[in-house]
DNA sequence: GTCTATATGGAGATAGAC
DNA sequence: GTCTATCTCCATATAGAC
């Protein structure tokens, strides 16, 4: 048997859980800002210090909410790529990403600030690269199991596009103020139509040229 | 004579300037937020009292830096609209963009941060609408002018989008590390050609549908 | 290893004297 | 309009109890 397994009620584990949890709850409560790492070691039942125990930083917490939210999303998003249509499986993988993060929304609008590639919780740094890989690893299986002709050409670069245009989803989602935010559900159903009926007509054979630019300019943004 | 002309060497015109002018050397050289309203005060001469008798806040001298680009810009952007090609029409803005905005690449991306709409500095805001707003206008200048066959149904959004397409375009400016912003210059070049073969393409005649889900997509995004 | 109590130093902002 | 003095609050560091 591992001792180390789930956290159990009390012990380092319970706390670092017990403390992470807090924060998640104040965050989306009071907002990132106005929550200080007072109030949730206050709030968590223990003194600042034991905190920082855990957490040297409040970023160190944002860090800890990417890595469990990453580990807990894994198996829903391959659980759910049944499908054979591509727009089917993409649907899929971001109606697990909205329902995981519902609890969440308001803390992702704060930590949606972070577009500097260089901030380690930027989604494009180098820091977060194995969470962001993982990640677009997804939308590569969403694009591979699925019965769809795509232009060889295009092909390599799809899966990363995909996940850029999740990312603006989501980002849209998160700043949603329509009830229930209708707004982004129509605007999924929109731009995935959209999205599908692009790469279907971008294999029309007089659109080689256009492909070959649409290539060079990922190439070009993503080289950095 | 209006006697309110230009700031002198003395009197609160000139010590506001004086202030927001250092404001934005620090912001410049030592980043936004390792920049205090004490180190201002100080390098500008006067006690930290005074630079918040003419700024309230520290966000006050933001916004009052994007009122002065705005109205620094406005003539400037108005004077390069000499072509007749699309192509050449939005260069030049994003060129005269680039100049004016290069000394203050840095603070930029500091204030890149601001993504929520809700908050006043956002480019999204309420409070920014007016700069926006005029600042689209030049957009629908950039695509009056052109002699250039576009899509009835599209062109009443074609200048907000590329008005967002532009924003997309400085947000990878301000990142981009690459010797003299190089790749950004590539990625212009690169996405210009390929805005315009787009809107060409749009034309098409059985693009009518896909022109119609654009429109469509365009009117979720922009309702709120 | 886990945690409490306390100290440090700096931030944005304000009140009221001059 | 400009200053000094001060308020309030914070993230973070540390000393040392258990």
């Amino acid at each position: 048997m591992n001792k180390r397994t789930l956290p159990r009620e009390s012990g380092p584990d319970a706390t670092r859980s017990l403390i992470l949890n807090t924060a998640l709850r104040l965050f989306q409560e009071r907002g990132f800002d106005q929550t200080t790492m007072r109030q949730i070691a206050a709030e968590a039942g223990m003194a600042l210090g034991a905190a920082y125990y855990y957490f040297p930083s409040k970023d160190a917490l944002v860090m800890a909410f990417y890595e469990r939210a990453q580990e807990e999303l894994g198996p829903r998003l391959a659980g759910v790529l049944s499908s054979k249509k591509i727009e089917h499986r993409l649907r899929a993988l971001l109606e697990v990403k909205f329902e995981y993060f519902k609890p969440y929304r308001n803390l992702l609008g704060a930590l949606s600030r972070h577009t500097d590639p260089q901030h380690p919780l930027s989604p494009f740094s180098e820091n977060t690269r194995p969470i962001r890989e993982r990640d677009v690893g997804f939308f590569e299986a969403a694009v591979e199991g699925a019965t769809f002709r795509i232009p060889p050409d295009l092909k390599p670069h799809l899966a990363r596009v995909l996940w850029l245009y999740q990312m603006g989803l989501v980002l849209f989602w998160v700043y949603d103020h329509s009830p229930n935010q209708e707004r982004t559900r129509q605007l999924v159903e929109k731009s995935l139509a959209m999205v599908v009926t692009l790469i279907k007509l971008s294999g029309l054979p007089f659109m080689s040229p256009v492909r070959r630019r649409v290539v060079e300019l990922v190439l070009t943004i993503s080289s950095g």
